[in-house]
DNA sequence: GCAATTTATGAGTAAATACTCACATATGCT
DNA sequence: AGCATATGTGAGTATTTACTCATAAATTGC
């Protein structure tokens, strides 16, 4: 059961310290692709980063407050990836409005499909912070406003539906290696579509 | 990194141990659905089991071990609901066939979704072994092997994206505190059908 | 009842780990 | 240069935690 505090110390005020405290980040994320939530300790992510323990909770007062801003800001860019994707497709037809979602989702989680899972993890077992929730509820608002804009029936139900199935399926491609984002790209394609029950941009058979 | 002890220590012979097994399950089972892998340590699952630190030892070498049993548990128990529900749905048409193994999905990861998603979690942590990977295979294989009697191409590949596809779903709607089966059902259904490429059985408008 | 075997106990140990603090060094400002 | 402030250090502490072992109790088979 984590503590309360989630947020960091203080905020870097020099470049230097403004580059450790990055430098805490990377590494924290580098041992949780590798290693996961079991091999997540403060001690391993200092002599990663290069830094002294003391140096790490300079600007983290727990090791939960890492994984907190690790989570916002793999949040953070993946919202301003789906808005301007949502932005767009707002007035355009749906089929590649949903293309350029799915193609955000992707990149956001094949790059580094181990972090992302070990930070989806994270986020179910740590303190629900407003800020953190408030991200999830705004990349699921982006999404359901395009599907709203197209008429489909009960949008917020079904952006959750459709950020959980394409999730589940970057998901298991990034365990089984694989890279090739156009192919699942198609696959991911064809669940969203039929959920909706709309027909595909473009037609294609199974791969 | 876990250790490679992994199997249980010694079977229970006589009754009395059996239920302390058994005990030390539950007791694991509780705290991961509660806390998460963060609280699950063996002096907490000895406490809660109502048992001494040293039976538990007794019966498994390692808290690894203790975490691999319960997924050879559960996942014993899925692919057998996976297998009566394929070998069915071999012979019958695909519609009814596929929704026995969604509902069968459902049934596995709804009654105790933290535990579903700690497990789930866990073992992409764990060192790969035989028996667990040849489990999950022959789940997959399950799946494919319906698939693959209807003519869908590249069965495998679908069997594994459906069987992520779903977990995801189900998964979502589990900690969003859904328990209506029946209409998480329908919503996996639209998107299975729709990645298969195959009308659905019963035409239902979005929920 | 009695020995052999199995099961249960829990204090204790060694290691891991979260986190502190007194002090050192670097940087910015005038 | 000199002061104030910001940043960095790492030995050290308190706690947690995985796991052992000597011993006790229960069960089985006779």
């Amino acid at each position: 059961m984590p503590k309360p505090a989630i947020n960091p110390r203080k905020r870097p005020r020099q470049t230097r310290s403004a580059a450790t405290f990055d430098l805490v980040l990377e590494a924290a994320a580098r041992i949780l692709e590798r290693g996961g939530l079991a091999a997540f300790n403060t001690n391993a992510i200092a002599e990663r980063a290069g830094i002294s323990i003391g140096s790490l909770y300079q600007y983290f007062p727990t090791k939960e407050a890492i994984l907190a801003e690790l989570i916002r800001r793999k949040r953070n860019i993946l919202l301003g990836h789906m808005q301007t994707a949502a932005q767009q497709g707002q007035s355009a037809r749906l089929a590649p409005a949903i293309d350029a979602l799915i193609d955000a989702g992707i990149a956001h989680q094949l790059s580094r499909p181990n972090l992302a899972r070990s930070l989806e993890y994270a986020e179910s077992l740590l303190p629900i912070t407003t800020e953190t929730e408030t991200l999830k509820q705004q990349i699921v608002h982006a999404i359901a406003s395009v599907l709203a804009a197209h008429g489909i029936a009960d949008p917020a139900l079904a952006a959750r539906d459709l950020a959980a199935l394409t999730r589940g399926m970057i998901d298991s491609a990034g365990l089984f290696g694989e890279t090739d984002a156009a192919s699942l790209r198609n696959r991911v394609r064809r669940a969203v579509f039929g959920y909706l029950g709309i027909p595909q941009g473009k037609r294609r058979q199974a791969v």
